[in-house]
RNA sequence: GUGGCUGUAGCUCAGUUGGUUAGAGCACCAGAUUGUGGUUCUGGGGGUCGCGGGUUCGAAUCCCGUCAGCCACCCCA
């Protein structure tokens, strides 16, 4: 015997999960939509030069890569934005700008495995490419926000930051050519108290008093306003500095027109994110009820990803909403269904003569939208009942020979466990429309 | 990739200073009840004690390795 087991890192999902998992994917879906995103597909599989040097080094160790059986160097993808920078250098010229796409799908990437962290997952993307519109980084966090509010999660950050900012006080301090080590150890901040940073900043070569410069304005937190107003500060006279600020300020207004409720989205000068791609806004997304899960939604503004692809200026922005990660959080918060039918509606196989009727009532309900199971053998009333009250129906239709005797149906709501009757009389639209009726009611009850 | 903790039935866990046929609850199956599920009663199936090796008269228990999970580093969704 062979022993059933699945690689580190990679899992199954069972119908309970699975569902909870598309009903995220609906929700992203119908959001991305509702902005004009389209969606788009690509090979999981990229020859290697596609896919190497274009994260970071980090990411190439991560990748998953091997020669295929006509000796071709191939990797599987790591993220999404990749392939897609790649995808929109080669197909630019019918897609035209700026282009708005969606991607959802599955990536792979070889590190140590930890909670809501796996080696295959999945990433929802959402990116606008071809503009460097501030209107496009304010969708970017529109987008994220009406997203998690779709979810039905109700306390979450958005906490948004600008490349140019960190570069602009880094410049500011001496402290340019630093910047990489230094932007790492300041995400360190919350993990490491302020004086461990400042500490490991200067065993990267920076001053002691520009390292706790630099610390005391990434732990800044208040009003955007009066964060701005200090960073403002620090990036004193440097162009591009204030080019950030102004980003940061002007994304915060809009959003905030745009009906975002105070404290949804934050201006937190900490937030760095690893990939070097990032050349403008940043963002990160935190449930408030897990900190530690990390973030679920992530993105920035890259003005220069295709161009290791092209000659033609392509800058982007957007986001990528982890669901695997998302999922564990909600499974952690409880708030993941139980349910393990898609169905509603349990159609007793009370007596196999009366088969075609059967079939020809699920058909019916089928028609008028309802999900309907048909349990496929006659086994005891009992039996099947609590099979389905297991596996989360809402409701059981039970038609025996007495029932088509006297022309009725018995509804049973699960949950409840009360039953009515149906009087329908071999009139099946009769029959549709009460059970219809009767559904709506629950739904609508709950 | 590095370090720490953990690994007994599908799940949650017992298992005395290593001692003979490894237990419980829940879950599952069958019956009490050939037309009504989450209560009760009775019976039943199921464990290479993660895996491999070592120490010992004897290992679930001690040692080493390995695999997996969790946590931290790192990085990130």
């Amino acid at each position: 015997m062979i022993e059933p087991r699945t690689l580190k890192g990679f899992r199954d999902h069972l119908p309970a999960q699975a569902l909870a998992r598309e009903r995220l994917l609906d929700v992203a879906r119908r959001v991305y939509r509702s902005y004009g995103f389209a969606p788009i597909d690509t090979p999981a599989l990229e020859y290697l030069d596609v896919l190497t040097g274009k994260g970071s080094a980090e990411t190439d160790k991560q990748l998953y890569r091997f020669e295929d059986h006509g000796g071709r160097q191939v990797g599987l993808r790591f993220d999404l934005t990749v392939p897609f920078a790649r995808f929109a250098a080669q197909h630019v010229g019918v897609l035209g700008t700026p282009f708005k796409r969606y991607h959802m799908a599955t990536v792979w990437r070889g590190e140590n495995t930890q909670r809501g962290r796996y080696r295959e997952f999945m990433q929802c993307d959402f990116d606008t490419i071809g503009t460097t519109s501030a209107v496009a980084d304010m969708e970017t966090v529109l987008v994220v926000h009406d997203l998690l509010v779709a979810l039905g999660i109700g306390r979450f950050t958005i906490r948004v930051n600008d490349r140019r900012i960190l570069g602009g006080v880094l410049r500011t301090l001496g402290l340019a050519d630093r910047a990489t080590d230094l932007l790492r150890s300041l995400d360190k901040l919350g993990k490491l108290p302020p004086e461990g940073v400042v500490a490991e900043m200067v065993g990267h070569g920076a001053p002691e008093e520009a390292a706790a410069r630099l610390v005391s304005m990434a732990g800044l937190s208040g009003g955007s306003a009066e964060v701005l107003g200090a960073v403002a500060a620090l990036v004193g006279d440097d162009p591009v500095g204030r080019e950030g600020v102004e980003a940061v300020r002007a994304l915060v207004d809009g959003v905030t027109r745009a009906g975002v409720a105070d404290g949804r989205v934050v201006v937190d000068p900490s937030i760095a994110r690893g990939l070097d791609y990032y050349t403008g806004i940043v963002l990160e997304t935190f449930l408030d009820e897990l900190p530690t899960l990390g973030s679920v939604c992530s993105g920035g503004r890259y003005d220069d990803l295709a161009g290791l692809y092209t000659k033609q200026k392509l800058p982007g922005v957007g986001a990528s909403l982890g669901i695997d990660r998302l999922l564990a959080g909600l499974e952690e918060l409880g708030r993941v269904s139980a349910a393990e039918t898609a169905a509603e509606v349990f159609l007793v196989h009370f007596d196999a003569a009366h088969l075609g009727d059967y079939l020809r009532i699920a058909a019916a309900l089928r028609a008028d939208g309802m999900g309907v199971e048909f349990f496929p053998e006659p086994r005891k009333l009992g039996q099947q009942l609590k099979l389905a009250g297991k596996r989360g129906f809402r409701v059981a239709l039970v038609i025996g020979g007495d029932e088509f005797a006297r022309g009725t149906a018995q509804l049973k709501n699960l949950a409840t466990e009360q039953a009515t009757t149906i009087a329908w009389n071999g009139d099946l639209r009769a029959l549709v429309d009460a059970i219809h009726s009767h559904l709506e009611a629950i739904r609508s009850g709950h």
